[in-house]
DNA sequence: TACGTGATCACG
DNA sequence: GTGATCACGTAA
């Protein structure tokens, strides 16, 4: 299933960004289907430090504030594609960093996009996953459950063993928002990949 | 651990 | 206009 926009909407981005974990990152891009599981988010909001909207809306963020459910992309360190998916209502702009996929769909491709002679890591950090799944900043504004990129809820569940939750990572601007414990991940995603079914 | 890379933003 | 800074990746 599809997750609704709905999904997005909720105050609480701390919250979504753990219930994204788990969930399949889909891009058809180049006519080429590309996805992997989403295994690790770091949560932003705009009443904190760490979170580009922090200061007000500027040219750059402008996505954030409008309505949840779409799609933030922008450049970091002039070379790196960064992926968030908006969330919240319009005016709150709150959002999620999608840090790491582990690829399931279309590996193939993403092995081309990013180079790489082998599956592994090919989606292992911010920049990379972008990189892989052809996601650049035309992507920015996106709707999430739009024919180009969505994401789909397969029912995977973690046992809590399995869930990491940790401060942000590249933050140290944010000053003391640097600890907050925002940032989510999953270990041990091969005990729980055979259970995706209908690709 | 060092640095490439270029857009962005806060100054004037 | 200008300059410091940056939600990284890679090589070493």
């Amino acid at each position: 299933m599809k997750l609704p926009q709905t999904f997005f909407l909720n105050s609480n981005v701390v919250a979504i960004a753990r219930k994204m974990l788990g969930k399949i990152l889909f891009t058809k891009i180049d006519n080429q289907i590309t996805g992997g599981i989403i295994v690790e988010t770091e949560a932003y909001s705009y009443k904190e430090k760490g979170c580009h909207a922090y200061k007000g809306m500027t040219k750059r963020n402008e996505v954030m504030f409008r309505e949840g459910g779409i799609a933030y992309v922008y450049l970091c360190y002039g070379v790196h594609e960064m992926f968030n998916v908006v969330t919240n209502k319009k005016g709150k702009a709150d959002a999620v960093l999608v840090r790491a996929l582990e690829p399931l769909v279309g590996i193939e491709q993403m092995m081309k996009r990013v180079n790489a002679k082998t599956e592994r890591k090919i989606a292992s950090g911010p920049g990379k996953l972008t990189k892989a799944l052809g996601i650049d900043r035309r992507c920015n504004g996106k709707e999430m459950n739009s024919v180009e990129i969505w994401i789909e809820d397969k029912n995977l569940k973690f046992k809590n063993r399995d869930i990491g939750c940790s401060p942000r990572i590249g933050i140290d601007y944010a000053g003391d928002d640097a600890w907050l414990p925002w940032r989510f991940t999953i270990s041990n995603i091969n005990d729980y990949k055979f259970k995706i079914q209908n690709l």
